[in-house]
DNA sequence: CCTGGTTTAGACCGATTGGTCAAAACAAAG
DNA sequence: CTTTGTTTTGACCAATCGGTCTAAACCAGG
């Protein structure tokens, strides 16, 4: 009896992710989604509860799109030492190759939206010790292996490269160039040596 | 013949500046402003030419209030090591004993205004450079006083130092707690040593 | 073909946005 | 006290904000 949507709501989400993205919580208006999705406003209200909405759900898509999905296939490298490595690499070229200077989805909500809404705060830390405990876990692999030096203390270590990781993303929006970010991305991999 | 104003503008963009970092550039509507000032709309547009000019002092004040005066200061320090030290406490304290964590103004603006506006992209672009130099002055520094090894690679450790504060400040926004952020400031001391 | 239930389209809502303006209030110079 | 040039004030502006709602369009079961 029901009439199906014109329109997959996975790529609706997609879309306003990348405005999103763009742009920025606050800047991102409804009509700036629907020019983006061609969706009409009606349309969207009637599949989505809202701005706020469509925002954490465009985080989650962004997470396990990009994020996670990243970090398991970083993890079936064998070598941990080297999958630092390649995320690094990975993170450098991925922000050089950012014409827009979007940055990460991840960061850019930590500092615009986090402090202001408990939902997006809590997807925003879980997000950043994802990838805190994939450092981790690969740090006790190397050493494990003897592949990364037992001097190397496994949490602190991987926080400070979640740092540098934000680092990278953040002045990589502008204030720093190609050479810089190498250069950060080395010592990051310092950390560990 | 004229008549005096009634308040100060360096008065009013302080507290202007205060709400811009609180709540982000987007975020803040002129009523905001007025709100937290107490000057009339009128008066506001007589004295300002509007949110951008307003925001552009802001990061101006700032600038020279808190982050070249402190860099000043630091400089002053004998041992450069030293002062490289208190710089990350300091920053470190800074970010616990602030409740709204509202992290740091040039940061934010890096992440939400500054790929969008090439005033403030520079502006932001010379704060970062202005930290980069202190670091690289007292690395340099610390080398010729036998403080710091010369195995440290000045310019790039310079800016992943920065790339660390960064990281600090924008996870010390909720993601990371004391005991993470005292391990990444050792990180960061341990990156000239 | 009709009817029930859902989606679509887009007009519409009050509130708020950044910004303007004319008139009133004012202090100092003459 | 008048003149002069500025500041203050609050009403006002069009544009846009996020969100609602009704009527038309629509597909499937009967």
């Amino acid at each position: 009896m029901p009439w199906e949507k014109s329109f997959e709501e996975s790529d609706v989400i997609e879309q306003a992710m990348e405005v999103f993205w763009e742009k920025g919580y606050a800047a991102t208006s409804i009509s700036d989604i629907t020019d983006a999705t061609g969706i009409k406003r009606g349309s969207l209200y009637n599949a989505f509860d809202g701005k706020h909405d469509l925002f954490v759900r465009s985080l989650l898509k962004y997470g396990s799109d990009r994020r996670t999905s990243k970090l398991r296939m970083l993890e079936a490298v064998e070598d941990p030492r080297e999958a630092i490595t390649m995320f690094f690499d990975s993170l450098v070229k991925a922000t050089l190759n950012d014409p827009d200077k979007k940055g990460c989805l991840l960061f850019n909500t930590a500092l615009e939206y986090s402090s202001h809404d408990d939902d997006v705060r809590k997807l925003v830390s879980d997000g950043i010790n994802e990838v805190v405990a994939f450092f981790e876990g690969r740090i006790n692999r190397g050493k494990q292996l003897g592949n990364i030096p037992d001097s190397v203390d496994t949490r602190p270590t991987a926080r400070a490269l979640v740092a540098l990781v934000v680092g990278i993303r953040v002045l990589g929006r502008g204030a720093f160039g190609k050479t810089a970010l190498r250069q950060v991305a080395r010592q990051a991999i310092d950390l560990i040596s």
